[in-house]
DNA sequence: GTTGGCACTCTCCCCAAGCGAGTGCTAACA
DNA sequence: TGTTAGCACTCGCTTGGGGAGAGTGCCAAC
C-alpha cells in the first residue's frame, strides 16, 4: 500500500465518519485535495476495493469503509488525539456530591459520559470480593438475630442479617468472633477453603451457631463477586443514520438488555489502555455491525471494572478512544 | 348513553386493542353480532364522535377509541379479570435463590414481568429510610476508622465507613454508643432532629469524635431516602404497532431515561390496587401518546415501591390491571 | 327507528419515467 | 508508465398518476 492510496483511504474513512454517506470520487479529489483528478482516485479506489479495504453498496454508489479498512485506520493512519488537548469540557466533572456507593456513582457517570459522546455508554464494576478480610464483626441485634459484617481491604463492607433457628448465647458469640477473626483475617474472601471452614465448625462450642454463620459467609462471598453493567445514552444511537432501521435497532437493544453478554463484553482486564472491537470482530452476532471501544478502570492498582462505548462502526475513533482512556484514568483516580 | 352505544363502543375498543387498525361499521355489525346492519352501527359512531369516545384517523377510514373512550372502558364497559383464572403461568416464580439485595430482587423481577406483558416494566424502590432505629453500632476497625451500622424495622442495614481526623479512645467510643442508642432508638432515621442531635454533641465528652459521627449519621439519613427505578422489557416497545414511527419511540425512551420523572410517575402511594393513566392524562408530555397502569407494593404494611406498566394506550387494560394487581400484592409478600 | 343503496372521499400500493450520482472503460497525453 | 478527459452505463431515489379497497354520509324506502 503506498502513501497515496493510504491518503485516498485516509480521506474516504475520515469523509464518510463525518457523513455517513458512500464518498465517490470526486468529493475525495476536491475536498482533500491530494492534486490528482477524480479518474486517478477511481484507479485507486478500485485497487482499495479489490483489497477489501473499502466497499461499494450498489454499483452506482461511492465507496465507504469496511472492517478492515477501519481497522488498517485505527491502527496506522489516525492520528491519536491529544488528551491534553480535548480535555476542556470533556473531562467528567469532579466528584463533590456525598457519596452513595460505588453503584450510583457509576450509573451518573455512566449518564455524563453518554452526554459527552454521541454513542452508548456501558460501565460494568465488578464484584469486590477479591479482597482481603480485614475485621470481621458479630452484632448482636435482637435474641435470634445477629448482623454478620465484613470488611476487606478493598474497602468493600458486607453485611447480611441473620436469622438464627435458635437464641445464641452471648458468650459464645464472642468466642466465634475471635475464632473467626484469627482463622480468617487476611484471607481473601473469595477463597474460603471449606477445610478451614469445616475446621472451625468442629472447633466451636456452639455448632449450630458456627454452622449458620458460615454458612451465611459461603453465600456472601459468592454473592459480592457478581458485577453490574449500567448503560447511558442508550438514545444516542436513535440518532445514528445507520440505526434508523428498526430492526437493527431492536437487535442491539436486545443485546443490552440481555446481562451475560454485556458482562462478557466488558470483563476487567489487566491492560488500562483503550481497545477497540470494529463490526465483525465483535464476538457478539448482535452487535457486528457496531464497533465497541473498552477500556478497564483499576481501584488501587486492580483491575475494577471496565467503561464501554458502543458506537456504529463508523464512530470517531480517534476523539473515543481518547476520551475513554482519560475516563478510565479519572475513575480510577476518583474510586481509589 | 343507552346500551347499544356502550356495545358498540364497546365492540370498537375490543377490536381496536386487538387489531390496533380503525375499525368500521361492517366489522362492528358482523363479529360482534349486535343484531343490527351496519347503517345503523354507522349511525350510533357517528353520535359516538360527537360525544368524543371515539375519532377516524381520516374520512374514509374506521374508527378508533379516544382517550375518553378508553377512560369510559376502563372505569364501566371492561369486565375486570379474575386474577384466578389467569394466574397460571402469571405469577412471578417463587424466589428461591440466594438473596442479593432488594436491587436485584427488583430489577430481576421487572425483567421477568416485562416478558408476561408484551409493554415495558418499570419498577421504583423507595429508600427505607423511614424506618424506626433499632440498634447503631459503631464497630472499631483500625485506630483511625469506624464502622457505623444502622438497623432499622424496615429490615434496612446500612453502614458507612468513616475516617477519623484522629484516634479515637475506645471507651469514648463505647460511651458514645451508648449515649446514641439510648437517645435515638425507636426514632425514625430520616426525621433526626438537629436539636436532639446538638444535645448529644454537647453531652459527648469527645467532641470531635461525636461530631463526626453525627454528620455521617445526617448524610445517611439524606441518602437512605432516595429511591431507584429498575426498567425491564424496553424492547417491548418496538414490536407496538403504534411506536413503529423512530420518533415517538425516542421521545418515550428519552422519558424512561431521564429519572426525575420516572420516579415522579412511580412515586408510592397508600392505595394498593391498580390505577391507570390514559394517554393525555399523564402529566408527562413524553408519553402522552401512551397509558400507564400502576400499582404500589408495601414492605410491611408501609409503601415501599411502585410498578408501572407503560404501553401504548391500546394496551390489554383488563389483563394489565388484573396481573399488576397480582404481582404488587406478591412482591409485598416476598419483601416483607 | 331501521335498512339498503349509492355516490363520494381518502389512503395505500404499484408502476413507470426522469433525475442524479458515480462508476468503468477507452483513448489521448506527458 | 502513470495521469487525465470523455463518455456510456448502471442503479437507487423521487415523483406523479391511476386503480383498488375500505369506509363513510346521506337519502329514500320500509
Amino acid at each position: 500500500m503506498d502513501e497515496r492510496k493510504r491518503q485516498v483511504l485516509h480521506a474516504i474513512i475520515k469523509d464518510y465518519i463525518a457523513t455517513a454517506e458512500p464518498v465517490g470520487s470526486r468529493v475525495v479529489s476536491k475536498k482533500y485535495d491530494l492534486g490528482v483528478s477524480p479518474a486517478t482516485i477511481r484507479n485507486e479506489m478500485s485497487d482499495l476495493e479489490e483489497q477489501g479495504y473499502i466497499e461499494q453498496p450498489h454499483i452506482s454508489a461511492g465507496r465507504k469503509p469496511s472492517d478492515k479498512g477501519y481497522r488498517y485506520y485505527v491502527d496506522r493512519l489516525m492520528e491519536k488525539e491529544e488528551v491534553g488537548t480535548s480535555q476542556a469540557g470533556r473531562a467528567l466533572p469532579q466528584f463533590n456530591g456525598h457519596w452513595q456507593g460505588i453503584g450510583k456513582y457509576i450509573r451518573q457517570t455512566s449518564q455524563y459520559m453518554a452526554q459527552l459522546v454521541d454513542y452508548t455508554v456501558m460501565i460494568s464494576s465488578q464484584g469486590q470480593g477479591k479482597g482481603l478480610l480485614q475485621k470481621i464483626q458479630l452484632v448482636p441485634v435482637s435474641p435470634w438475630q445477629i448482623l454478620l459484617v465484613l470488611i476487606t481491604d478493598t474497602g468493600l463492607v458486607s453485611h447480611r442479617l441473620l436469622q438464627l433457628s435458635q437464641p445464641y448465647e452471648p458468650i459464645r458469640l464472642i468466642e466465634l468472633e475471635t475464632t473467626l477473626e484469627k482463622k480468617l483475617l487476611g484471607r481473601r474472601l473469595d477463597q474460603l477453603s471449606p477445610a478451614l471452614l469445616a475446621q472451625i465448625r468442629n472447633e466451636s462450642k456452639q455448632r449450630l451457631l458456627a454452622e449458620e454463620i458460615l454458612a451465611l459467609m459461603e453465600k456472601v462471598s459468592a454473592q459480592e463477586q457478581d458485577e453490574q453493567v449500567y448503560i447511558g445514552g442508550l438514545m444516542n444511537m436513535f440518532s445514528q443514520p445507520e440505526f434508523r432501521d428498526m430492526t437493527k435497532l431492536k437487535q442491539i437493544i436486545e443485546f443490552l438488555e440481555e446481562e451475560a453478554g454485556l458482562r462478557e463484553l466488558l470483563k476487567p482486564r489487566d491492560f488500562s489502555g483503550a481497545i477497540v472491537a470494529i463490526g465483525r470482530e465483535n464476538p457478539a452476532p448482535d452487535i457486528q455491525e457496531c464497533s465497541v471501544v473498552t477500556a478497564t478502570y483499576m481501584i488501587r492498582g486492580k483491575p475494577a471494572g471496565t467503561i464501554g462505548i458502543l458506537g456504529p462502526t463508523r464512530m470517531s475513533y480517534a476523539k473515543t478512544m481518547a476520551l475513554i482512556e482519560l475516563w478510565a484514568r479519572e475513575m480510577s483516580e476518583t474510586l481509589s
